[in-house]
RNA sequence: GGCGCCAUAGCCAAGUGGUAAGGCAGAGGUCUGCAAAACCUUUAUUCCCCAGUUCAAAUCUGGGUGGCGCCUCCA
């Protein structure tokens, strides 16, 4: 399969450190509130990356961190008159719901940073010795760039420029505005940790080199995460990783592209986001889901409840066409021989979905394989024998399969025997018999109510369980 | 100032040299007691503009216009 890779700027084909086995690590949330949608995309399109490369044959280690310690969780924890953990523990948790909600799949190992300060004092402890780092007066710790000659390669800048760019805070003790600290001494009353350098947290960005290192290695397969992380958070990343082991971090860089609101970038700052749990409110968690694969992980997204309804559509289409696969295979009686040209048919549309994936992830084009597949079920059942139970159970399979590979298609509503339901079902059938449409109206509109959706089909009545 | 991205129908969105996928919405039709679902027909002679390369350009080159991002916490 082929990758865009940040670090390169192209397409590049993928090849893995252990031939079946693929090294991931996502950069998770800062948990101090609830997630937005714009924080839902890389959650969302790395899960489809995953889920995509266990679908070839790999096996997937995926780690994705929660950074629960940060000024912001200080301060949500002062607002709330609360400590650091309360507030990491309660919006991890949130987290999760929403996580949940859409579909994604736990990480394989989800570590906390406050739970990997050993590592991170070790490493730091490491680019001390090797002169990539020093101790300030205060008891912080800076990594001076300036001695990473490679410093600058994923965001493509030249050192310098990045140098005029950066600022200098006030009060700062570095050597060089580049720097960046990978420890920051305790302040009074905040969470603090013993270090060889006294009572302190760490850094950001040291976090996510400490437990990559930890639970995938020294050298990565992928590393991912939105844009806006390729500097400074990304760029030190590397920076530190790589003066602290001397080899190569991570071989693909994955970024994903932002979610706009008129255009402008989604963001907590901006104060023009819309959370996940608001957005699913409104219009259900799997539209957000399928908003992401709609179009290419790299490009921007417009949000607008214009967009959302459009997603909510189009998802109904596919979950139509599942029910109507159910009930045709309830329906057909037929259990001898499968027919050779619905397999060619299903093997042909199983090769242009790999075909869309393999090339940078191309969720657009691989949706426009299952929709195609609907069109040629809708049609004609692939040309099966609609009687055949083996060819429509074949059928909901590789539909089941395709669209769990893009994890859609998750919330359908099982049937349960309920007697009720059979009985007005039975009483609408006589008043339907009997030319009653007053009676027969009246029960469907009850059945409405009961929340169950009736059709009439030249193979009966077919009924589901309206999803919310 | 440095670096980079984007512009395809009413809306969303693939397509990176061979003559415009797919979805949503709209219009008309078929089926139905009415519905629903589905199917059929229809909706870009054209891909922001101008010039160039080529037998051939939405795709490549140059210029322009418009929008956005990173360089500072951010997915």
């Amino acid at each position: 399969m082929r990758l865009y890779n940040t670090l390169t700027g192209k397409k590049e084909e993928f090849k893995p450190i252990n031939s079946d086995e693929v090294k991931i690590y996502a950069c998770g949330p800062t948990v101090y509130n609830y997630i937005h949608i714009g924080n839902a995309r890389p959650i969302c399109v790395f899960d489809i990356l995953r889920r995509y490369m266990e679908y070839i044959g790999y096996k997937v280690t995926f780690v994705q961190n929660f950074t629960d310690i940060d000024d912001k969780i200080i301060k949500k924890a002062i607002e709330e008159k609360s400590d650091y953990k309360t507030v990491s523990e309660n919006y991890i948790k949130e987290y999760k719901k929403d996580a949940g909600g859409l579909n994604v799949k736990e990480a394989t190992i989800h570590p906390k940073a406050t739970e990997n300060i050993d590592s991170i004092i070790n490493m730091i402890s490491k680019l001390i010795e090797d002169n990539f780092a020093y101790v300030a007066d205060n008891g912080d710790v800076y990594f001076r760039p300036k001695n990473f000659s490679d410093y600058g390669k994923l965001s493509h800048q030249p050192i310098e420029e990045l140098q005029a760019g950066a600022r200098i805070g006030i009060g700062e003790e570095k050597e060089n505005a580049l720097d960046f600290a990978l420890w920051k001494s305790a302040k009074p009353g905040e969470p603090s940790w013993d270090s060889p350098w006294g009572k302190g947290r760490p850094g950001w960005h040291i976090e996510c080199s400490a437990m990559a290192g930890r639970y995938l290695g020294k050298t990565i397969d992928i590393h991912c995460g939105g844009q806006d992380l390729i500097f400074p958070h990304h760029e030190n990343e590397i920076a530190q990783s790589e003066c602290c082991n001397k080899v190569n971090f991570a071989n693909y860089w994955l970024h994903n592209g932002y979610i706009n609101v008129d255009s402008k970038k989604m963001s907590k700052s901006l104060n023009n986001f819309f959370t996940v749990r608001d957005v699913a409110q409104k219009y259900g968690y799997e539209p957000i889901r399928y908003l992401m694969i709609a179009s290419h992980y790299r490009s921007p997204i417009n949000y607008s409840k214009e967009i959302m309804e459009q997603c909510k559509s189009a998802l109904e289409r596919i979950y139509n066409c599942r029910e109507n696969l159910d009930f045709a295979f309830e329906n057909a009686q037929d259990n001898s021989s499968e027919d050779v040209e619905v397999q060619n048919k299903i093997n042909e549309y199983k090769s242009k979905f790999i075909e869309a994936m393999d090339d940078d992830l191309n969720t657009a084009d691989a949706l426009a394989v299952i929709f195609e597949l609907i069109k040629d079920i809708n049609k004609n059942m692939l040309g099966a024998d609609k009687n055949n139970k083996k060819d429509i159970k074949k059928i909901i399979s590789i539909f089941d399969e395709l669209a769990g590979v893009l994890g859609i298609l998750y919330n359908r509503k099982s049937k349960t025997n309920d007697d009720e339901i059979e009985n007005l079902i039975k009483l609408r059938n006589e008043a339907r018999k009997n030319r009653d449409w007053k009676t027969a109206d009246e029960i469907r509109n009850k059945l409405n109510e009961m929340n169950v959706v009736i059709e009439d089909t030249p193979q009966g009545v077919k009924w589901t369980i309206k999803r919310s």
